[in-house]
DNA sequence: TGTACATCAGTGAACGCGCGTTCACTGATGTAC
DNA sequence: TGTACATCAGTGAACGCGCGTTCACTGATGTAC
């Protein structure tokens, strides 16, 4: 690509990258740490200079991810603007749309099996992003009838376990994958469905 | 362990079940072939003359895995007894237990990353898994009112997406795995809300 | 029951390879004066 | 502006290792007669 010097200017963030393409391609563990450095000519001992080795690359890019992601989420959401209930909806497709637009970030995150206890900058980001999507819930379970509103945090997991198992099944040619339908039509669908069964959508619109 | 001759006996069913012990171990990455092989006391180069590789190792305990799961799906169902809706429950419960049980099979199955297409046999054994699901999804859709009775295969969908979810999210420490509630819990409920939303359980019980 | 022979499953040595990790080093950069 | 020096980022050679895959082979098993 471009030439550099003996130095190569931003080596760790350069290598963050290539270990984002490296997973996109070959999944999270289908790489080697020779490889992410052979991808910026750099030669493997550099690598240590900035990490300690593959798996605090991939703990990186995870954490890139989380970052990205909970701004989405957080933007998806928009304080609860213009309605609790459109704002979580809106939430949920963000979510689709992050798997489908950063899937090396994805896979990091949610399939890389590095735990996010591995690493205290990690485990805090990933604290926000929860934090989020159960904010979300919690605005929108006011509108709940008291007598059968489940935990906020119970339906936040509810919506995110749907939409990541929608992710992981019927997403980038995965078991379900001939499904006849499309991932966001289905996971809106589900969504909706859902959100009718909590007495939050009329029932026979 | 026992001594043996020059001839394994059942090398093959051997190399499969320490395959699994591996998934289970160190994921269905984690491991070489040469590691399934001195698993089983025998040389690496033995493997070959049952299967093609690593590859294809995984591959068959896949298939074996859909051979339980199926089972399993089918037996829950038992053919829509004692009430559509009571099997369909039933077949959500024992998706979680398959995953608990059989945690290996389910990595190879649903988290190697192995395309089901990979293998005529593999492919026609997750066909008939899917079948099952989506039988117990058209005996139930006959409950819906007709006016918002979505397609049984989507609805199967969304009950297997959030099933699968739950496993990969609550399960097995993973990034949401300190959430406050029990998988199995927190898919009855999800699964009840679901099904309110269809108007196939009282919205105020 | 015995023996000759075909079949088959596993051996073990060999190959070339890329891996992770270490180390003393060196070239580039920045800063103090 | 110039120079001396400290700091730092990346080099390249080296190590021992286990990998996948091949090959001619051999020991065990089964069967025909």
């Amino acid at each position: 690509m471009s030439k550099r010097g003996y130095h190569h200017g931003n080596l760790r963030q350069a290598l963050v990258e290539a270990t984002l393409s490296l997973i996109e391609e070959k999944g999270p563990q289908g790489f080697t740490l020779s490889e992410a450095a052979k991808a910026v000519d750099v030669t493997p001992a550099a690598v240590y200079r900035h990490f300690s080795g593959r798996e605090e690359l991939i703990a990186e890019v995870a954490r890139q991810g989380y970052e990205i992601f909970t701004a989405l989420m957080d933007f998806a959401y928009d304080n609860g603007k213009p309605s609790a209930l459109a704002a979580f909806e809106a939430t949920g497709r963000a979510y689709l749309a992050f798997a489908r637009k950063y899937p090396g970030h994805y896979q990091a995150m949610f399939e890389s099996g590095i735990p996010i206890t591995s690493n205290p900058d990690l485990a805090m980001i990933a604290a926000r992003a929860t934090a989020v999507l159960e904010e979300a819930a919690r605005a929108l379970s006011a509108n709940i009838p008291p007598e059968k509103r489940p935990p906020p945090a119970m339906f936040a997991a509810h919506i995110w376990a749907m939409s990541h198992g929608v992710v992981e099944l019927f997403t980038r040619g995965n078991p379900g994958a001939r499904s006849p339908f499309a991932a966001e039509d289905l996971l809106e669908a589900g969504i909706g469905i859902y959100l009718r069964g909590l007495g939050l959508l009329p029932q026979d619109r």
